[in-house]
DNA sequence: GACCCGCTTTTGTCTATACAAATAGATACA
DNA sequence: TGTATCTATTTGTATAGACAAAAGCGGGTC
């Protein structure tokens, strides 16, 4: 048994996404549904107010609600902590320090990281393994202002991503992704060739706008991908001018 | 003027922000709200509902809300069409049909792609360039009975990629990203190395199972990357149980 | 024409009320 | 002790009615 408006918002949906209505289609008038599904307003008007806010339709006063254009540019793509991934996939995970490290920020990575130059940072460099093979070589920074937990914890047992993530309040996260060639140092510890393509991550996570840590992964190309679905119903919300096509 | 509802929304993710209210951690009872803020339950509900679609908060029955588990594991990728991307960032692009063949699927692209071998496909690869630079490879496949009218269309003013997002509806895409070395053959097209690390789009997208186009962008890692925000008012719905420390 | 005013339509918000569904905890019972 | 049942609490859904806000539209005036 569903509800009613679940009901109203699949059947709008499923018409939608099978493209009986394109984008620019006019929904019918709130009270136009309320007479075909018998019901009172406010329940037609939670549906539709439920697909306004996935972005699938546009509602403007006096004007009614169309379908929203199409956007293929938005994915939403799993980006894991290394061992939580790991132990998903069913795989063995470890990981060792290979160093640990407090010193202040360099002019160059304060201006990188929008930090203040001189600011108190652990360094970290760790090396990660799944079902024994090197994966990913993490280069971290986590700024002792925002965690001064850190300074006196030594990861031997947590490692530093998940740590972190129980440990620190974070408001905004940013992530890039890179293709790089491995350099000497690099090859070496993840068992490629020097020169290889690696897959690198870069995640820097804030709190109200201070830096907590910044990280690269960097993962051997032979091994790692990223990979991301995209359904309609995920849209992202975008401002958008119905069209007076198709009604 | 914003609406009660709205207040009430922003004030429970504000303290859900700051870390105030950490995971776990009991949201008051729709009835101490409606005290709080002197509205009727309706409304206290509205908010809260919102909260939870957006994965903020879990309710249950007869216990209560909680602030869910923070997840950094998903991030919105713009992953944007080439030249809507170049020019959104102010930069001229252009681009040309290396190849455009009519064949049959083999066995192995058709396994790959979860569609019958001998499928009538069109392969397409085209050559793109920014700013007079060669910044993509795109090696494109079209399911041509999905969509017919690419039989006819020779591509010479509107890239593929745009032409099929106007053209043909779609209900799930998936996208994979990948490092890779350049062969000599993509090396020379991109005015790169031989062994350059490279940064690989893949994009499947379908429609209603049946796939649509599948195709590969292959980017000079020198002069590419994929960026995206996590912001926790976006994070995913799971299903998770509330912890029962902190009220 | 350009501009202002008021009418009408549509969505946005809110209330007070009602009953249903889920379920933790208490109670009765074998 | 374990199990079934009851009860109280909290969220989920729905209703009818009301007024507000946005905005297209037409009419009137200059």
């Amino acid at each position: 048994m569903v509800s009613i408006h679940r009901r109203i918002f699949e059947d709008i949906e499923a018409r939608i996404m099978s493209g009986a209505w394109p984008p620019g289609h006019r929904i019918p008038f709130e009270h136009e549904l309320v007479q075909e599904y018998q019901c009172s307003r406010m329940t037609v008007n939670k549906a539709l107010s439920a697909l306004a806010e996935r972005g699938m339709i546009i509602r403007r006063r006096k004007v009614g609600s169309f379908v929203a254009a199409r956007q293929i540019d938005r994915t939403v793509m799993d980006i894991q902590d290394i061992s939580t991934e790991a132990e998903l996939a069913g795989h063995d995970h470890s990981y060792r320090i290979l160093m640990r490290k407090i010193e202040t920020l360099d002019a160059v990575t304060a201006t990188q990281l929008g930090e203040p130059t001189g600011a108190e940072i652990l360094r970290l460099h760790c090396l990660h393994a799944v079902d024994g093979k090197p994966n990913a070589l993490e280069r971290r920074i986590i700024m002792l202002a925002m965690v001064p937990s850190a300074r006196t914890e030594g990861f031997a047992s947590v490692p530093p991503g998940k740590w972190l993530l129980d440990m620190v309040p974070w408001s905004k996260a940013r992530h890039v992704i890179r293709a790089v060639s491995a350099d000497a140092a690099t090859a070496r510890l993840l068992e490629t060739e020097r020169g290889d393509a690696c897959l690198t991550l870069i995640r820097q996570t804030w709190q109200n706008s201070r830096t907590v840590t910044y990280v690269e992964i960097i993962h051997p190309g032979d091994r790692f991908q990223f990979a991301g679905d995209f359904h309609p119903t995920e849209r992202g919300v975008r401002d958008q001018l119905p069209r007076r096509s198709a009604s």
